[in-house]
DNA sequence: ATCATCCATCAAGGAATCTCGATATGTCCT
DNA sequence: AGGACATATCGAGATTCCTTGATGGATGAT
């Protein structure tokens, strides 16, 4: 079996990078690189409406990839700890194994 | 500026995200991973519709995740040899900066 | 030349996703 | 209590994406 072989890890990994398959979402975790942010500063960083910010912060809450935090009426998000971790784990999952074992054309056609 | 900032580079790592963001995707990658394929070896162990798996397959290749070889009649299939490092790398842009730096909470309504 | 095979592409329908505006919820201030 | 503010959620329209079935081009066999 191949290190990403289940139906289920493929459902995983596919929803996790489509949590990462937007242009939006990206830039919101690029400004989290810097460290927690509340939502206002995100929005006024991105310039859009609200509820669309809300909608993206959920979608990547949703994939994991970040934390939020609650403080009065104030929601701070930031970077969930090893999220990206994972994710780089994800894509390695798909590269090819070494150069050991038969790597040349296996095709029924050749 | 962020290891990730461009406008530019968010499309293209969304664009490369997206295409990694499909079910049928990730089997077909993870079935390269054995080597080069020809696609009706694909046909048969993904069991769908042939147009379907074209699309998807050009879907991939519009990423720059494989690369296709025309034999004749035959086209085969390989991951494209660094493609899925740059993937990684893509990730890793989002990572958050070492410990180094300010990373506590930078927000304006702390 | 004719026919079968492999594969890419097209058009159309359906499903999922994104975006916007409006509303709801909870919190702080007076 | 009442009002202002921060944020989440809902419904509807717009858009993008996936899936299917049909068509067409190229290749090889007879």
């Amino acid at each position: 079996m191949s290190l990403a072989a289940t139906t289920d890890s493929f459902e995983r990994h596919a929803a996790l990078f489509h949590a990462l398959s937007d242009v939006r979402r990206l830039r919101i975790l690029d400004l989290l690189r810097r460290g927690e942010q509340c939502v206002c500063d995100l929005q006024s960083a991105l310039d859009c409406a609200q509820s669309l910010l809300s909608f993206h912060l959920k979608t990547l809450r949703d994939a994991g990839l970040v934390t939020m935090r609650k403080d009065g009426r104030w929601s701070h998000y930031a970077l969930a700890p090893h999220a990206l971790e994972h994710a780089e784990q994800a894509v390695a999952a798909f590269r090819s194994p070494g150069l050991r074992g038969r790597r040349l054309p296996i095709s029924c056609c050749a």
